[in-house]
RNA sequence: CGGGGCGUAGCUCAGCCUGGUAGAGCGCUAGCUUUGGGAGCUAGAUGCCGGAGGUUCGAAUCCUCUCGCCCCGACCA
């Protein structure tokens, strides 16, 4: 992409409305507008960064055996009468009524949904286990919206709802979520923690909220050290028993804000980390509250009708936008995980017009590839061309000058961690598209 | 929802206390000079001073109401 036909517009200055560091830096790097409290326009930058983050999303999910859908954004307020929660859910839900008077809402979950959609078409157990997501915009009206949007009132999120038989099965799907999320997590570039959550009503261990690490972080996380050193798992097989993996990973100590326990985090002794994070992802082992109320059974092996046992499994898409660049940028601007970066390498050209740079440059670009290159063809001088490659944060940056082209060189520079190397140009496209 | 703050040019903000012709820097447009870390000079354009009432000869400025946004707290499957 050419950057002077390319819909970025930058700010030298930040915005009086942003506090925190990855909303000012979203305004500042083209990636986002506020178009009201907690609702945000995603311009072409930071769409792009969220489209990759939602394809590893995906790719875990499917990977992990759940099955993508889409469920739509307005609810029929009938669906959570039945399940009780239209009462309960409160001011937080966003509630339409259209031209014939039927009262709608804007979804902030799916549970009721999905169980709808199960009951209508699920009846033998021979079809479990079933799980079963989608990545859909959601809305909350928060009382108070901050954080840009890492805790926006509308924002896109993946939410997994599994069905079993009985709760081994359930504990099953449970697991593979868990698996699936860690993997994602590492993915994305990010050093995520399993903390036990609170579980509500249904009791027992399943519910785990996913911390990211970073010093901006909403809630106080102490963990054992040791959990910041584990290895992701790799070569997955989801089919089989995934609970000594599961385990490898509950077994150390890690709570957050009420859960945390003095005794335990004393006996650690120097092995106790304290640090800050947010949370990207919650999973929960849901029992049959919504099966039951709902009547979502199938039939069992013996003939007998079977109230089946769910579960739902959260990830916060766009928070994770804001999550990232809050784990991961310094004073100069975001520095982004190249598996979620919007282009692989910026590509300036220090002065546009003349004959040798934009021929070297045109070079570079076409053999780089037009996709993954973000090509700063601007007639702008360079400091505004360096400033603007550093605060967008593109892994790498090939810069080219009339004065390294004199010595038959260009210079790549990295940008996490600000090394720059002077290299032929067959040798920045030989590391670069190798 | 309690408490506090802010709405003036695209952005950052001054002006308001003490009423009297709408300001600066950056950005934008044109020209010249510049050209390796957000350039210099010259000439321009840009405002319902958030909105509505009120006081006054006169309101960005004072009063009332209202809308929006931000911050702290409470809240956040």
């Amino acid at each position: 992409m050419r950057l002077s036909r390319y819909f970025l517009p930058t700010l030298k200055e930040t915005p009086a409305e942003a506090q925190i560091v990855s909303h000012r830096l979203m305004l500042r790097a083209g990636l986002m507008r506020q178009h009201a409290a907690g609702i945000y326009t995603w311009l072409p930058l930071g769409f792009a960064v969220l489209k990759r983050i939602e394809q590893i999303v995906r790719e875990e999910q499917n990977r992990a055996g759940a099955q993508e859908l889409l469920m739509s954004t307005i609810q029929s307020a009938d669906l959570w009468r039945e399940s009780g929660r239209y009462d309960d859910y409160g001011k937080e839900m966003l509630r339409i009524r259209d031209r014939h008077e039927r009262d709608l809402l804007y979804g902030p979950t799916n549970e009721e949904v999905i169980t709808d959609v199960f009951r209508g078409c699920v009846r033998s157990y021979k079809d479990l286990p079933l799980n079963l997501y989608h990545i859909q915009w959601k809305f909350r009206d928060e009382v108070r919206p901050r954080f840009g949007v890492m805790r926006g009132r509308e924002f896109l999120m993946k939410d997994a709802y599994s069905f079993d038989l009985d709760l081994d099965s359930a504990r099953h799907s449970y697991n593979q979520m868990f698996v699936a999320y860690l993997r994602t997590f590492a993915r994305l570039g990010l050093k995520a923690i399993p903390l036990r959550a609170e579980t509500g009503p249904i009791g027992g261990d399943l519910s785990h909220e996913f911390i990211v690490l970073a010093d901006t972080g909403e809630s106080e996380v102490e963990c054992h050290g040791a959990l910041l050193e584990k290895a992701v798992p790799e070569g997955v097989d989801y089919d089989g028993d995934l609970q000594p993996v599961v385990d490898a990973w509950t077994g150390l100590y890690a709570a957050a804000d009420e859960m945390r326990d003095a005794a335990a985090a004393d006996a650690l002794g120097d092995t106790l980390v304290r640090a800050r994070g947010i949370e990207v992802g919650h999973i929960f082992h849901l029992g049959k509250k919504y099966s039951e109320a709902m009547g979502a059974t199938v039939t069992g092996p013996d003939g007998e009708p079977v109230t089946v046992t769910m579960g739902c499994y959260g990830i916060g898409v766009s928070r994770l936008v804001g999550a990232i660049i809050e784990a991961s940028h310094d004073e100069h601007g975001i520095i982004w995980p190249a598996s979620v970066a919007p282009f692989h390498v910026g590509l300036i050209n220090l002065k546009t017009g003349d004959a040798a740079t934009d021929a070297a440059c045109a070079t570079l670009y076409e053999r780089l590839g037009p996709d993954r290159v973000l090509y700063d063809d601007r007639d702008e001088r360079a400091g505004a061309k360096f400033a603007d490659m550093d605060l967008i944060g593109l892994p790498w940056q090939v810069i080219v000058g009339p004065k390294g082209l004199a010595k038959g060189v260009v210079e790549l520079k990295d940008r996490a961690s600000g090394a720059r190397e002077e290299v032929s140009t067959e040798s920045a496209l030989a590391r670069l598209v190798g």
